[in-house]
DNA sequence: TGTGATTTGTTCGTATGTATA
DNA sequence: TTATACATACGAACAAATCAC
């Protein structure tokens, strides 16, 4: 198998880093899928021009952080998973959006708290600042791999018992239905992409260096008023977000 | 001034790489835009909890790419910008949309040519497979930076000549006024992240492994019929994307 | 005009990580 | 596994340029 795209040299990133991030995305994109196992190391030292050392040092890195497997004799067998797309419309819903794609999707409460709005969530929500607001974190999980973690804020005086809720049902959309409000609009939604951080890699078992989506968005109920403000980041590997007027 | 969040060693992404990524991504937040200039070398050497020859390779590495410069005795400048956002909605123009951010917006016509569709460019045009089709590069610049890279594929049939417009107006909305379509509608936006290749790092004069925002897009006339689908990669260092309902 | 404080630039040496054969 | 070459990171010193006073 000849090379494709060259590895790259001197770039700050060493070659078996460079290697096994491009492995991750071709099992991400199913190119292995026929198979459930990737090539020799030798036709993949071959493909990227490198030594057969440095494919193993990058096989080695996917198997630590869970994604594939190294059996003696035998190949490296892939055990994760590949990229799913989100919609983002006038109604996202993260379970919903996800359902179809996968059998099992689930968020689970981080931890929740009351606190005073800070200026910018308070411009968001468009209440006074310092009005209470419950912050509430998750994450969130496809086949019971992590995929998104999120930050949420909800104006208290509206919805005082949210968190409880959301931790009852373990969803927003009923929990909000529970407070008495059965149906809310995403108003807008901010993409940006930038390396995770130690927080989001260790929710979302992520390597160092692996790229988040970032989501900053308002839900709005049906008379346009804020209902939530909140930030959501999914591992770019795993999601990718499709936008639909 | 104490270490904020720890780089990280032994994740084959060396620390002058991660500490160059991390001012990047700072000076584009606007955190230094009170002084102009980075702070001294020192200090960031202790902020980063690194030696002071490493803080100095990331800013000969930035250096390199142009967005500082380092003068002696002095201090180390910042020459390039700040981040911008692209509003994505039904009415999605590039130029437009930046342009009350930047004093100047701006596209350039790379190359264009007339192909058969393949499949999927055929689908999302909803026109039969391998019909003729036009194929247009641009690149996309603020302030004479060059901030995103562009394909565009539009129907033969209906828009033989949109090549010739686009080079005389450097539009493709003016393009398709020229062509008898004055209006046209943004359908739907699929958006990913991931580290930008080869060309693309050309075109947009990224270091390796810096970050792109690619979008898939489809526009359609006010009668729903597609008029053109682009795939658009953006500098995630240079430009967030701001959906609105 | 000078003088010291600040800040970048340079040169040793040494230890460890990365990549190849 | 071993050997070799090169990149990365640290520490200590010193040189050179700029600025405030």
């Amino acid at each position: 198998m000849a090379q494709q795209k060259p590895v790259e040299r001197h770039s700050g990133v060493s070659l078996w880093r460079q290697i096994a991030d491009r492995i991750r995305v071709s099992i991400a994109d199913g190119e292995f899928r026929e198979t459930g196992r990737l090539p020799p190391a030798f036709d993949l030292a071959d493909r990227f021009g490198v030594n057969r050392h440095t494919v193993r040092a990058a096989l080695a890195f996917l198997a630590e952080e869970g994604l594939v497997e190294s059996i003696q004799g035998h190949g490296t067998v892939i055990v994760g998973g590949r990229q799913l797309t989100l919609p983002i419309s006038k109604r996202t819903r993260f379970s919903a959006g996800l359902g179809d794609q996968a059998s099992s999707v689930a968020t689970r409460l981080l931890n929740s708290s009351e606190l005073p709005a800070p200026a910018e969530v308070a411009s968001l929500l468009q209440i006074a600042p310092e009005r209470p607001v419950i912050e509430v974190e998750e994450a969130g999980y496809v086949d019971g791999r992590p995929v998104s973690c999120s930050q949420h804020f909800f104006p208290a005086d509206r919805f005082p018992d949210i968190a409880r809720h959301i931790a009852a049902t373990g969803s927003i959309t009923r929990a909000f239905a529970a407070c008495g409000l059965p149906d809310y609009l995403r108003h807008s939604t901010e993409v940006s992409a930038r390396h995770a951080d130690a927080r989001e890699r260790e929710l979302m078992k992520l390597s160092p260096g692996a790229i988040v989506l970032e989501t900053r968005a308002i839900d709005t109920d049906l008379d346009g008023r804020p209902v939530q403000c909140s930030r959501t980041r999914f591992s770019a590997d795993r999601i990718s977000l499709r936008m639909t007027a």
